[in-house]
DNA sequence: TGTTGTTTTTAGGGTGGTCTAAAAATAACG
DNA sequence: CGTTATTTTTAGACCACCCTAAAAACAACA
């Protein structure tokens, strides 16, 4: 292709390969391995160990065959921007164009890699500098600073521990709309009333003074606040 | 690549030939030429051939080997869609974010792809659906429809006729700069004074009294509507 | 420590998109 | 109408990204 002029230096493929290693770096601590890669892009472990050696030719991550992968400085800020930029989007679809926050995911996901100038400052201007994304992420500052939430998950509560709802580990369709239907949205406060040791279950009350179990399941993937 | 799950059906480099390939068939009424579209495409007329073949393939034009090319209504559909979505954009990233109206073609260039159900009718309706974009240009409906707009080149005016500022037909940064530094914007009322037939220059008088001579060139890319 | 099981890499190939150089078809003109 | 100039297509190659199957390296464990 003789690189062509005002092309980015980085493609969306690449862009979304440095997103998928931050993302599992922040939770495994050490080098992230090829097959966990693969399994995050839902790709296979051949065409990973293809994209790793692209990406160290860019000096974007630290590679050694066999030893994982580690993003570099300069990989781990792109990164960080591309999140910036995926967590902007997102709060513009939702609280711009109404979309519901189980709906913008994969709009972000193409739209975190529109490249120009200004672009992320403007939107970001717009929206009022938000810190949090519609699903109770931190969006990084233009300088790739992270906003701290002090946040537990829901089923580390324990009986009369109040809190309010500030986030989610899982962004799937299914379990955000079966949030909505339970009517707990981000910033819901709740009072736990009971633990069930028996399957992990919990019963909580809401501000309105519905009652409402919840399964294990729903309770590791709520995040609140104690209050 | 065994077509991808979810990848979408046209390709942003198919797209793009689409819509080069529409503003084409717009200004000549015959069938578009290979050359012409590499010119547009900026791109060789090899690589042009090698596309036509996919996109008749798919159906998007209708291909005969050295006869040219002609959308079909399929392809016509899909252009007039992008040119929607590009023009939209535009007008988010003047009203909204506060790009002037020089900076906005390349990121609508990218933003014009992204896909996703309702984004483009949810932005038509957060922009108050606009009927033009930042450049005059009309953008066409949800259905393809497009608003006519009674306008002439600037120099086929005559002496004491009165206009407003409707459109450009030249969209380069040096264009859309110089008017602004000559305070034309669009929907500047102006009245013209002299035709200058020595070299075709003309003089106006706008609005907050100041007096300008206009080259050929300007007179000729620049849209008012008599009033 | 040798064998087995898992992970990772290589080998080989495919598609979309690009290029240059050469061949073929069309258009222009004397 | 034949020759020349232009346009267009083909030939052949390259890169990014993807795949499957096989080989190689590593990890686990008896
Ligand atoms: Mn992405
Ligand atoms: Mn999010
Ligand atoms: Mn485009
Ligand atoms: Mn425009």
């Amino acid at each position: 292709m003789a690189r062509r002029l005002h092309a980015p230096m980085t493609s969306h493929t690449e862009e979304n390969y440095l997103k998928a290693i931050f993302k599992l770096a922040e939770k495994t601590a050490k080098a992230v391995s090829t097959n966990a890669i693969a399994a995050e892009m839902r790709t296979s472990a051949a065409s990973v160990t293809d994209m790793l050696k692209r990406l160290a030719e860019k000096e974007l991550i630290h590679y050694e065959k066999y030893r994982g992968v580690q993003l570099t400085e300069q990989g781990s800020q792109l990164a960080t921007a591309l999140i910036r930029k995926h967590r902007l989007w997102e709060v513009f679809l939702v609280d711009k164009l109404g979309f519901a926050w189980d709906e913008v995911h994969d709009l972000a996901e193409q739209l975190e890699h529109v490249q120009g100038s200004g672009l992320v400052e403007r939107l970001d201007t717009f929206l009022g500098r938000p810190k949090f994304d519609p699903h109770g992420d931190p969006i990084p500052d233009a300088e790739g600073r992270w906003a701290f939430r002090q946040q537990v998950a829901l089923n580390t509560l324990q009986p009369g521990d109040k809190g309010v709802v500030t986030g989610v580990d899982e962004h799937s369709t299914e379990f955000l709309q079966y949030l909505d239907q339970l009517g707990l949205a981000l910033g819901a406060r709740l009072e736990l009333l009971e633990r069930y040791p028996y399957d992990q279950s919990v019963r909580i009350r809401t501000a309105d003074g519905r009652e409402l179990t919840l399964s294990e399941k729903v309770g590791q993937n709520l995040y609140v606040k104690v209050s």
